[in-house]
DNA sequence: TTGAAAGCGCTAACAT
DNA sequence: ATGTTAGCGCTTTCAA
């Protein structure tokens, strides 16, 4: 296999143009419209590009007057390490990228990890429009983006108004949820949550920071636990609840840890998703409770883990948000009013709920 | 949280430095060069800019201009579904993401799954280089990409002739594998290989594919491995290889169950990946064979799911791979000779290599 | 079928 | 500290 030489790019559409004694019209319809010049004439324009070396029109100019960049920008404000990890974003990136492909437009990652607070990367993206997937109310970065003037979805969150925005109805989900547990009986819980705002607190939440939450989703999925909970006679400032910053299963069995250290009397670990409930079953496991007669745990998400392991779970179709992000950006040429898709969730009830004991059979078995 | 309006780009730095009286100079430094204007001026440009709804440089031109797209390329001839799903390719996508982050440069994925033949995706990407990531030498999209007039590192596979590349030594590692199996009495093995080209064979490879085959670091695993064996004393036409298009654990385990049935005597599996052994680990459980007593299987890459498992495989440092890659693309400015890095391989043997059983042993048992 | 003219929006010398 | 001048390389009316 041969490398052409790779000089700097000496020729141009206009030197090709100048070479040729043509046009530059007649040199880009040979590469842009084929039927709009002769055969034999784009046949030399194309034999004298290859012999002086011209690559084809430059992207970039090509951009500026099409006013096209042919790609979608996606926000991520989290290490992609931690993106790349949880399927659950991995399917959301997964169906995004089809939407992509099937345009054929690229997907430009955009460098922001959380800690960085440098929006110049925002600026810079040569983008047609950017998808802005799970941050926190007041990133930065997510300001950045929306002071460009190209279209934005924003997915889960935040709720931005007049902004498009794909995501499941977590309110709903997490009350059929909820329902599902004060039906079986417990009122005795505890929770553990993703990260509620920038600043780390591996620890308990207090209702404020509950309250306020930057992370939409977790905000209101913890305000639809604490409504049910309290319409069944649970006091929601005495249920723990234990955050995480990092999101993976150590830090799941972590906070479980934390959270039965403090709490053994909780029936039920209600996890805001399926990573953290996995590591909630792990340390359960560790603990020597049976899951779920001694312990009851939840997730959310639905992820192939999670129903491997028999979890109950909130399923939500991660693709196919993806999928509806990327068709709703790329669609959304000059759509007027903005768009919301609320996507289906169904409460999956697996092998890890169930009544909770009663005091008596705590102290003498079923 | 209000949205800006979205009227189309009205405000350009030209005719907000009408505007304002200024030259347009002064404005492009209000926001490049802050240091090149007195601050009550940068204020005012920057406050008219806010009430004339000017989003600040355009990108594109910019990058027109300077030349700088501001973002890497990264060709990937995979669908990203299975790039995602495998641990080892995450792990050089993290890495590269890594660099580009460091760097405050955007990581723009180029669409182009395998069936793909237009490769105008390639052309429209305005990007400063690109990184390929495992393709077949005759991929048309590699051919476009080493058109362009850009910087470009290949990882792991093809080699092409005076471009950059990182990977590891594969011919090295395969050989230190096959030793090891060769020490513990192996003779009769099989193999599990992945894709050999661009079109679909699950099923027996024939020497003649083995060796024609178009996905390099395939072709450099097993023909090691040949000439290893052969050493050994064991003629390779009658080593049976069984190839799988997609790269997933069920496939691999498909795929053991095809080489098991029609080989019941083999005493070694040698999988050419970490994914592909799991599933034939998995296999191997289904018929009650026990692993290493009955049949020992190896694998490839060293993922952190093999390890768990025990797996005797060849660790790579993907991590570092795509780290690697990032860094030789962007430090590429103007280096003369190309670059190949090397990356350092290990074998570690873990709980699925032993010596074969005898003969006797595998009517008495052990 | 081909060409001429007019920018897309910006930055970087080089003045002043 | 600010302005002037010249493009970056391309596509696209419009006219011939």
């Amino acid at each position: 296999m041969n490398r052409p030489m790779r000089t700097r790019r000496q020729a141009t559409l206009a030197s090709l143009a100048a070479e040729l004694g043509v046009s530059r019209t007649t040199v880009s319809n040979a590469y842009n419209r084929p039927d709009q010049l002769s055969p034999e004439l784009r046949k030399r324009v194309l034999e004298t590009a290859r012999r002086l070396g011209y690559p084809g029109p430059d992207p970039v100019a090509r951009s500026l007057r099409t006013r096209k960049a042919g790609a979608v920008g996606l926000l991520l404000t989290e290490n992609l390490s931690y993106a790349f990890r949880d399927p659950a974003a991995v399917g959301v990136l997964e169906g995004l990228a089809l939407a992509c492909e099937d345009a054929g437009v690229g997907l430009h990652l955009v460098p922001a990890s959380p800690g960085r607070e440098d929006v110049a990367a925002v600026h810079r993206a040569g983008v047609d429009g950017f998808v802005v997937y799970s941050v926190p109310d007041d990133d930065p970065h997510l300001a950045a983006v929306l002071q460009r003037p190209v279209p934005t979805v924003i997915v889960d969150q935040p709720e931005v108004e007049g902004v498009d925005r794909v995501g499941p109805d977590d309110e709903a989900a997490t009350v059929s949820l909820a329902n599902h547990l004060v039906a079986l009986g417990h009122r005795q819980v505890g929770v553990l949550c993703m990260r509620l705002a920038r600043d780390r607190n591996d620890d308990f939440v207090p209702m404020s920071r509950q309250q306020e939450a930057h992370y939409h989703v977790q905000r209101t999925r913890l305000a639809a636990l604490a409504r049910t909970f309290e319409a069944a006679g649970v006091a929601w400032e005495s249920v723990p609840v234990v955050e995480r910053f990092e999101h993976n299963v150590d830090d799941g069995a972590s906070a479980a840890r934390q959270l039965l250290d403090a709490h053994p009397r909780v029936t039920a670990l209600i996890c805001t998703s399926d990573i953290l409930a996995l590591g909630a079953l792990a340390e359960a496991g560790r603990r020597g409770l049976r899951v779920p007669a001694d312990l009851t745990i939840t997730g959310f998400d639905g992820i192939a883990e999670a129903t491997r392991a028999g979890l109950t779970t909130v399923h939500q179709p991660v693709l196919e948000k993806g999928k509806s992000a990327g068709r709703l950006l790329l669609g959304a040429a000059d759509r007027v009013a903005p768009k919301v898709i609320t996507l289906p969730t169904e409460l999956r009830v697996g092998t890890t709920s169930a009544p909770p004991r009663t005091a008596e059979e705590r102290w003498f078995g079923p």
